[in-house]
DNA sequence: GGAAGTACTTTCATATAGGAAACTACCGAG
DNA sequence: CTCGGTAGTTTCCTATATGAAAGTACTTCC
């Protein structure tokens, strides 16, 4: 006799549902795992270093995540008057909570992958 | 003088960029993780059970990720024939092993609701 | 026999994402 | 004064994602 929703109707899965679309919201694209995650590799990086770091990220691309993770307060920005003026990127503090989160991606991944493997071997 | 990528030339980052990008492959969209999520929960749901706890989702969509989904061997479908029709969608084995993944997920963006709060606070 | 329920699929339309290529602007080396 | 490097922006285009609405097919309840 169940006609409306059950399961996400209660208080604890509400948040939850809404605590997926609030980290998605920050977190979607092609590339803004591969962004952060090779901004915790490598600890300040220039635009043009980015850019040839992620294999097959055009520069409009770039720029645009870069933004969206500045204003999220992931990355932050620092401008060096240097000689060629040049610019450093780098992991906020608060971008670096989401380090467990990435490594949980990339294992599973991982995982993924061998278990597809493990699978084609059985032929 | 570096006028090459230097991070991600490693074979660990290599495999790890990897490993995102085979990740995501399965669980882009704005609806996998609600599903899995919901599946997570209540064990066995029918198609209109799922229609009703994904708060805005349509059929087509519903449909579509549900495919996805079970083309991955992340839920399994099993056909009941009861009088009407009825169809169970549940998690697999293997698409529990996303369980951890999801409750990062959750849980990082309720901290990040929560420091969204704390922020405004301020004021 | 009409309403309502299960489980989808189809059609049409729009929105967003993503990419290639060219362009700007500034600077130093040779 | 041209080449190459830094750090982007702009334009144009295509592909994919998502959505609303209606349709299909079958069944049971009243």
């Amino acid at each position: 006799m169940k006609k409306s929703a059950e399961i996400n109707t209660t208080q604890v899965c509400r948040v939850r549902m809404q605590a997926i679309t609030d980290a998605m919201s920050l977190l979607t694209g092609k590339w803004k795992f591969h962004i952060l995650g090779t901004l915790i590799e490598g600890n300040k990086l220039g635009f043009m270093d980015l850019l040839r770091e992620l294999d097959g990220i055009g520069s409009k691309m770039l720029s645009k995540e870069l933004h969206d993770l500045e204003m999220n307060n992931l990355i932050s920005k620092t401008i060096l008057n240097t000689k060629p003026i040049t610019v450093q990127y780098s992991i906020t503090e608060y971008g670096k909570t989401l380090s467990p989160l990435i490594d949980a991606l990339a294992n599973w991944g991982i995982n993924y992958r061998k278990s597809l493997y493990e699978k084609s071997e059985l032929n």
